[in-house]
DNA sequence: ATTTAATGGTTAATATATTAACAAAATGCC
DNA sequence: GGCATTTTGTTAATATATTAACCATTAAAT
């Protein structure tokens, strides 16, 4: 049990988080045929009517080269329709198709459900408590946060024996 | 602003949290030429000396299949060896190279001296209350939770038009 | 009116995530 | 001893993540 670094990691710590609430939803959403980063954007897009790719992007939590491939193959899938704006010919408008509002009307209120039902597992007042602290984790306004110095750059990941 | 679903994403507010600290490391992790799980491979090696895939797996949030992966390019990078064992032909263990600890011996301290600045930026309250409640979330006993009843299967996914 | 810079998306290359299927070694059972 | 079962890793196929480079369009500056 030899620690050479303190071994705090929040990132790591949202991550199994994280993974411990949505492996609670991920059989639904593949039941449906849909991957975890489809649904979002589909229930996004539901909340939004209409939406950009760099919106959905920020919504969503996506980078922008991801989001074209997502697109792209829910496209092909007949769940959205993409269609350049007219005034700006760079922009773009991503709707739902008809099928994809039937599947979000089949499939939301599932995942609002399931929601109940880790509501109650994990105790109301502990996820109130999360929604608050993860506002003040992102909503917050914080200065410009500073950058460790780093050391002039060598080449670690080179394929030569040390 | 027509929301059909409520909108409360707990999964996805872990998300972003963690991108809100993360990308404050990745600068660092990346002069290095590591990838974030590279690093945290790494980094739990360097706590326990030692350890076999399936302990990465789950120290690291890391899926089997994904692991197999990084080990191999990590091995080509010479940061790690895989020698299997000899009592039992299955298992396998992982080990740094000296080249690994040297890095490990330049990266952690930077890693450990970027947390105290976003320590200071966020509070250290609010640190130790994020701590507090993603054991709740992680190491809490539940009883093993619901699962909604799914609806039988259609071809949502099909590319036929609607 | 040009030139320049900024914006919105995409492409390319590589790394990782996810699910399913698989293979070999170990374990338990009869 | 022989066979079903479990465990540990891997391979395969597809989807997404990440960084860098690029391209067309628009907005801004001269």
């Amino acid at each position: 049990m030899t620690r050479k670094l303190a071994y705090r990691n929040l990132p790591q710590l949202f991550l199994r988080a994280r993974e411990e609430l949505l492996c609670h939803f991920r059989p639904i959403i593949g039941h449906f045929g849909l991957t975890e980063q489809q649904w979002r954007i589909l229930r996004a897009i539901g909340e939004h009517e209409q939406l950009e790719p760099r919106e959905i992007c920020e919504i969503c939590q996506i980078l922008s080269p991801s989001l074209t491939g997502v697109l792209s193959r829910m496209e092909d899938m007949h769940l959205v329709t993409r269609t350049r704006m007219e005034e700006d010919q760079r922009r773009v408008i991503v709707r739902m198709t008809p099928k994809a509002e039937r599947l979000v009307a089949e499939l939301g209120p599932l995942i609002v459900e399931q929601y109940r039902i880790i509501e109650n597992a994990f105790g109301a007042e502990l996820i109130q408590e999360l929604y608050e602290l993860m506002d003040k984790v992102i909503a917050a306004e914080r200065g410009p946060i500073a950058q460790v110095r780093l050391p002039p750059k060598k080449d670690w990941s080179g394929k030569n024996p040390p």
